[in-house]
RNA sequence: UGGCCCGUCGUCUAAUGGCAGGACAUCCGGUUUUGGUCCGGACGGUCGGGGUUCGAAUCCCUGCGGGCCAACCA
């Protein structure tokens, strides 16, 4: 990877990443120039394995680097040396690489506790931070609450230099655990209780595994984080929507201590499977309890489980595509990433059959030349590869003990009394006769062997099946899902009482001897069972070999006969109510704003739009200021601009408050006149806005310089409308059949040729009379 | 209860204020020596109410629903 390489933005046919609001971000930063090169970060904590949620995470922080040119850290976030441990390191690692993904740099938080610790004294230095010597309880109830402010710490004015003192002591471990914290001291007040002057450091006498006895202070996520990323020089630091709130001290540490560009952080959806957890905190005490066989057991979310399951990182990869990044909290089908694995094996996996529940099956009727060994294909028609293996078919073979019905039902496809079959790669079956034991369980199968070119012969289906002479007994383990119930975290209960105690099947059957000959690490497809491979755990054990299921096939015929539970609709909507009056503002108004109100209503602005208005004092001065210019602006019109169209500007001009807007009174009630005495169009003026509130300057000279004046010319215009409908031929036709929101379309291509300078109505019209024409 | 964030087919997710589209799932049909794959088709959605606009999923107000925050965890 060249070091000083400049980013790029990649056209969406290179992207590995779909499009998201974080790419739209990065092109954005890009593009403005705020940053060169994108370098992104994967900061995982060492206490505990990855799962399929930091799969997405993963994705999304290499992927994105990566499609852009950027570069991408591996860092272990090891600030608190009581929870994290040198396994998970090295887990972390292996499953990362695994996953397909290089980093630039291996880095551990530690690696920056010297210049942590600088920056901490930087702040003390500059009354930013002190140290505090309130006891954690005494912390915890004068933070306040979510509606009550809380209140300062006697400390909080504590001396710089006394606070420098006391922060080098209790780095030398002179002071017990809890005796001192630092803190940052921001408002104590604040609604975002992370801002409540939250704490820094704390005191811990813990061995560290990497930095071992040198600390006795160890940064807190909240201090440690965003500077580990500014260090690292990360431009877009992406992490989970739980986060949201400390972006506010991510940003007030990150903008104090370093300079442009300083690293940005995105909030994305974390990624929620259906009938799993997925959750460090809640996997780990699975595994304590013994409920399931560590890390790595195949029921289990994690990495380190489904590569053991036979899973593939692209599989992996697919569905961390598929499932998207946003913000909305989504909780996923676990179908959406069976469908990866099964689309990943389908070209992969070699066919062949194992009988997982055999029962056997007599065939009369076979000659000499019909038994022994022949060649099998090893893939479908539909797959382009080329093999075979050697298959032998014998008068004796297993079958599987659940296509056989006594009594079939409806559809039945399978062997049944007088149903006739085929063997997969062999003879057609009529079956004769059914043995079954008192428990109603199927024990046998007698049949006869049948010319399938006879004219009365009707093949109901194909089966798997293997020669008795040559089944090599095998373990199947059937991986079922961990939970039963769609959302296992919802509640507070343990999940470990939970889990299902059948997640995990054993079956014994037999398998085709060629399995045992290729490769032990192939995925298989046993025909019409699903995708199996060797248990990387078991491979060398003795004993029969041990496969595991890695996802089934899909399966019509079980849906249909035992349909699926259909998942829980959300609540329902509450009934449809009648019309929500829409509360009067002119009620919550304090007495400033009340004398707003009369004000703007004596202007003449309606009284919901000046209750509204009244709300915000700054705008309400917009409003009064540009109305006092004498532009000409009605104030009625002012209002409305102020208040349905300012906002949208506003907010792309890059969430500004109005106090930094470059738009002025003068200016604003130049271009609300301008357009109320129809010298510009509404979507002039609207542009006009945007470009006043980032640029400043005067509507009518824009007007004048740039030729913005209103179309009036209806000649002009229907010349326009007709060139615009005889460019989309298949859209008029489309119109003209019946799909009249079409006209929207045309508007918009009309607007778009006149630059906005049409009048939206005017085009309407004279676009619903020529299309009208050419009916 | 305060602040912040989020509501689009059953699920996940698109749509510079301009044709609500895709994937998974479901259903129907075709191909098939896998009830698989593949192909064709169908079903199905902008949380409710108001406002702005020629035009609103998108902007504004409001109601409702969901998530996050009061660790010396991350």
């Amino acid at each position: 990877m060249d070091e000083g390489a400049r980013s790029r933005i990649p056209r969406d046919d290179e992207r590995t990443v779909a499009p998201n609001f974080v790419t739209a971000a990065v092109d954005r930063d890009l593009a403005s120039g705020r940053v060169e090169r994108v370098v992104t970060r994967f900061p995982p904590e060492p206490n505990g394995y990855l799962h399929i949620g930091h799969a997405k995470a993963i994705c999304l922080d290499f992927g994105v680097a990566a499609d852009y040119g950027g570069v991408t850290y591996l860092r272990l976030d090891d600030t608190n040396p009581v929870q994290e441990d040198p396994e998970f390191v090295d887990a972390i690692q292996r499953d990362v690489a695994w996953l397909g993904f290089e980093w630039i740099a291996l880095r551990h938080a530690s690696d920056y506790f010297e210049r942590l610790y600088e920056l901490a004294r930087t702040l003390i230095r500059r009354g930013d931070a002190y140290v505090d010597s309130q006891d954690l309880d005494t912390i915890r109830a004068t933070r306040g609450t979510v509606t009550t402010p809380g209140t300062p710490s006697p400390d909080r004015d504590r001396p710089a230099e006394e606070s420098l003192a006391l922060f080098e002591a209790m780095r030398r471990g002179d002071h017990p655990e809890g005796a001192y914290v630092l803190r940052a001291k921001i408002d104590m007040a604040s609604p975002n209780m992370i801002l409540r002057d939250p704490v820094l450091y704390r005191i811990l006498h813990a061995t560290h595994h990497r930095t071992g006895d040198a600390w006795h202070v160890y940064p807190m996520y909240d201090f440690a984080h965003p500077l580990s990323d500014a260090i690292e020089g990360v431009t877009h630091s992406l992490c989970t929507l739980e986060f949201e709130n400390n972006r506010a001290i991510y940003d007030w540490l990150v903008e104090r201590l370093f300079d442009e560009p300083v690293p940005r952080q995105y909030e994305f959806n974390r990624l929620e499977l259906d009938h799993t957890v997925v959750s460090k905190r809640k996997l780990a005490p699975l595994v304590d309890a013994g409920l399931v066989d560590g890390w790595d057991d195949p029921r289990m979310p994690t990495l380190a489980a489904l590569r053991r399951r036979g899973v593939t990182p692209a599989a992996i990869r697919d569905f961390a595509n598929r499932v998207g990044v946003t913000k909305t909290n989504a909780r996923t089908d676990v179908g959406l990433l069976e469908a990866s694995i099964r689309d990943d094996l389908n070209a992969k996996a070699p066919r062949v059959m194992a009988v997982l529940d055999p029962v056997p099956l007599t065939v009369e009727g076979l000659d000499e030349g019909d038994v022994g060994v022949r060649d099998a294909p090893l893939w479908p028609h539909d797959v382009p590869r080329e093999g075979d293996r050697p298959l032998t078919l014998a008068r004796e073979v297993w079958v599987e003990r659940g296509d056989v019905a006594r009594d079939p039902p409806k559809g039945w496809k399978r062997f049944a009394p007088g149903a006739t079959v085929r063997l997969r790669h062999g003879p057609v079956v009529r079956c004769d006769r059914v043995d079954v034991a008192d428990d109603g369980r199927v024990t046998a199968v007698h049949g006869t062997a049948v010319d399938p070119g006879a004219d009365d012969v009707k093949v109901a289906g194909v089966v798997h099946w293997v020669a008795r002479s040559v089944a090599v007994p095998a373990t199947f383990q059937l991986v079922d899902r961990l939970f039963p119930m769609p959302d296992p975290g919802a509640d507070d209960r343990d999940v470990a009482e939970k889990v299902d105690p059948g997640a995990l099947r054993t079956l014994h059957g037999v398998v085709e001897p060629y399995v045992l000959e290729a490769d032990p690490a192939t995925r298989w497809q046993f025909e019409r069972q699903g995708y199996f491979w060797r248990d990387p755990a078991h491979r060398d054990a003795d004993g029969p070999p041990v496969f595991l299921r890695i996802v089934t096939l899909k399966d019509g015929w079980a849906k249909a006969e035992a349909p699926a539970p259909r998942r829980e609709r959300r609540p329902a909507p509450a009934a449809p109510t009648a019309p929500d009056p829409e509360p009067d503002k002119a009620a919550t108004l304090d007495a400033e704003g009340r004398a707003r109100l009369a004000r703007l209503e004596g202007l003449g602005v309606a009284h919901r739009d000046a209750a509204r208005l009244a709300e915000h004092a700054d705008v309400t001065g917009l409003v009064e200021a540009a109305h006092g210019t004498g532009a000409g602006a009605s104030a009625a019109a002012l209002a409305n601009w102020a208040l349905n169209e300012l906002p949208r500007a506003l907010t792309d001009a890059g969430d500004r408050p109005l106090a930094d807007a470059q738009l002025g009174p003068a200016a604003f009630a130049e271009l609300v006149a301008l357009v109320e005495e129809g010298v510009v169009s509404g979507p002039t003026g609207k542009a006009l806005l945007a470009e006043l509130v980032t640029d400043g300057g005067s509507a009518r000279e824009r007007v004048e310089a740039r030729g913005l004046a209103r179309i009036d010319d209806a000649d002009a215009l229907t010349e326009t409308v007709a060139e615009v409908l005889d460019a989309h031929p298949d859209e008029v036709a489309t119109y003209l059949g019946g799909k009249e929101g079409l006209i929207g379309f045309f508007v918009g291509a009309v607007l778009r040729a006149t630059d906005g300078r049409a009048d939206p109505a005017a085009v309407r019209e004279a676009l619903t009379a020529a299309l009208d024409a050419r009916r």
